[in-house]
DNA sequence: CTAGGAGCTAGAGCGCTGTCTAGGTCAAGT
DNA sequence: ACTTGACCTAGACAGCGCTCTAGCTCCTAG
């Protein structure tokens, strides 16, 4: 209970401790890290939280810079709600664009799995039982 | 009919004509690109649908190494379409996770922009109804 | 007392995917 | 003749998101 290091951080979240410092140097962190005496970095619960969000943004194609900004913006405190909303909108418009576009390229590469799936049932099929040559590259479709 | 430019190619694909030079380079081209007398490169319908397919396949997160694998497999003829059932099985399992996992990210986004649509409308009145500072950020969630 | 291991900083390096520049050719229009 | 614009090659550069190195300080266990 009594705070994290670094180590114990990037095991939870599955960052490495590069990454860790690395997003920190970036400013993406909502809380300044407090430091032992030594100057380790000490992480609590509420980082781990706010990293695993940061993770699930990343993780849908947020860059790093607007994670940063909407950092700053819960870093600025109370007043802004209405700019995280709109950040938070247009992440989601965003996140929502990429599954409708990956939904049409999965139907596009199932139907290529199809047409390869029969080919290579009967292809099997041929070279057990026709001569060979029986094959046309239908890759144009 | 008789063969696009390096500029139509780029107008009708969307992508750049810097772009498509890369790809050729970089042998993403199921067809060796014909040329003009004076070097300039002459495309055909297919090179249109194909370069169509790799950004299908680029959009959905395969590197263009991978692509490349697919290519050559193509370029090789008849015989290893078991291969390139496997190679599109496989990304086809790599979009599904995706869809998966930016689902799981949407289902987080949107609860977040629930809970500052409330707060920002909450906030409106507040600040037209109640004296300020009735707020705490709310952004361990 | 020493070796290991975890942490620190500053900054270089990398993999990927383009994008752009420099310097040139060629064909058509004015 | 001159300009414009599309194209060519080779290769430098860029943005993103880490990742790794060098060189250091601590702390703990043997």
């Amino acid at each position: 209970m009594g705070g994290l290091s670094i180590g114990q951080v990037a095991e939870r979240t599955g960052l490495s401790v590069h990454a860790l410092r690395f997003y920190e140097r970036e400013g993406l962190l909502a809380d300044t890290v407090r430091r032992e005496s030594n100057g380790r970095r000490v992480y609590t619960e509420d980082d781990v939280d706010w990293l695993t969000m940061c993770i699930r943004f990343r993780s849908s194609g947020m860059p790093l810079d607007t994670i940063r900004r909407y950092t700053e913006l819960v870093r600025q405190g109370a007043g802004n709600e209405a700019d995280r909303l709109a950040l938070l909108k247009s992440h989601q418009d965003h996140v929502r664009a990429q599954i409708e576009e990956l939904n049409e390229c999965l139907n596009v590469i199932t139907f290529k799995v199809h047409i390869y799936q029969q080919h290579v049932d009967a292809g099997t099929a041929d070279c057990l039982w026709v001569t060979p040559s029986t094959q046309a590259a239908s890759e144009a479709s």
